[in-house]
DNA sequence: TGAAAAATTAAGCGCTTGTTTAAAATAAGT
DNA sequence: ACTTATTTTAAACAAGCGCTTAATTTTTCA
């Protein structure tokens, strides 16, 4: 492991792993701390408290969650084929990163003395101009007349869902680890075929 | 507020309540034992340890949502009916209590010296027979020939996330309390709807 | 090189945590 | 009535918590 990291950017990056897997309360100051081979005061100088850090941890990943629909809303591509990229990649992420959904929202859930601010990610999807395309494909028919916020919640559902329910599905179900990730991969299918025929129901499915 | 309960099952139901809110390690026993009016150590005198209290109440929700399932499943019905009934009946339970999925997900993954077992909900899953009306019907050319597991997963994501998702969901897109319950009251027919679709492509979807 | 600034540490502050102990109050059984 | 069991409490335990203070090491840069 190369260390040419700043002490501040190791404590961000051991902040996260810690704070992804235990929550905020789940984990201590020294417990992250140690993890990076610094003492507790250290990191209270960089970042004031632990409070502090973790709301910088939780922006910075709504911040990558956002920026990842950005990236494929702002291609010049059908609707169609932006649903399947962005499945795929919503997929190949939180398989990286499995404890993200949860992370967040317990995170989200967290009581705190300032509810975090969320406005700003708004303005960044909408400059994608993806709400723009959506209401030009359902003017002309060519997809559901669906709320944008419940499409919103449709694309996050089957993706985030799968995965932090792991635990549950794999311990009520009784599946290995190998297995599944094989469901995973099926549901991947699942969920692209089922929302695209959702959503633009007059194109063929079998594209 | 009468109070004929059993103190065992008052310190029960204030752990439920509290547990559910604030997370395992995001409350202290003191906190339980006060809001019931007893002591910390009646509290242990009862279920020797924090720990120990909350498997048994996260065991509790855990069955609770199972129980929900097997209601449905063991009725006569058609798998279409099954469908829209266990659907309508889970957002209906959510709404009451949406801490419900986060606590179960997050309880889940709580770091425990002993694994949950959840090998006993597959057999209440399996006695109700939902299974070989599902196979029946999948070999009759009914029903899509997708995986239970699958099946299983398609409906809580999109049962479940949509209830826990609400501080993210009203954060970015700056909704109010009340829109945010039409949103959910649209969505539940959204889900319906595409669930029958995609998992009975015959059915006539005007029902 | 040497003084000023920045980074890092050891130690400890007051407080809260989960849990226990020993005593007191209440209920049960004979 | 009296002994025994059950329920409940007050008090305290050691350990760990977030955070700070004051000193020390390292870096900066004129």
């Amino acid at each position: 492991m190369i260390n040419n990291l700043s002490t501040e950017e190791k404590i961000k990056d051991a902040a996260r792993k810690v704070f992804m897997t235990k929550g905020f309360s789940g984990c201590t100051t020294r417990e992250i701390a140690k993890s990076v081979g610094i003492n507790v005061a250290l990191l209270n100088y960089y970042f004031r408290s632990k409070g502090k850090l973790f709301e910088l941890i939780l922006e910075a990943a709504l911040s990558d969650l956002i920026d990842g629909m950005v990236e494929v809303f702002h291609q010049d591509m059908s609707l169609e084929d932006k649903t399947r990229l962005i499945i795929d990649k919503e997929f190949e992420f939180l398989k990286k990163y499995p404890e993200f959904p949860l992370f967040i929202h317990a995170g989200l859930n967290q009581e705190s003395d300032t509810e975090m601010d969320l406005s700003s990610f708004l303005g960044r999807l909408y400059q994608t101009g993806i709400f723009e395309q959506c209401e030009k494909a359902q003017a002309e028919g060519k997809m559901r007349k669906v709320n944008m916020i419940n499409v919103t919640l449709l694309f996050m559902s089957n993706c985030h869902f799968p995965i932090m329910s792991k635990k549950l599905i794999s311990g009520i179900y009784q599946i290995s680890e190998e297995e599944h990730e094989n469901l995973l991969i099926a549901h991947q299918e699942i969920v692209k075929e089922m929302l695209i025929n959702y959503l633009f129901p007059n194109t063929n499915q079998h594209a």
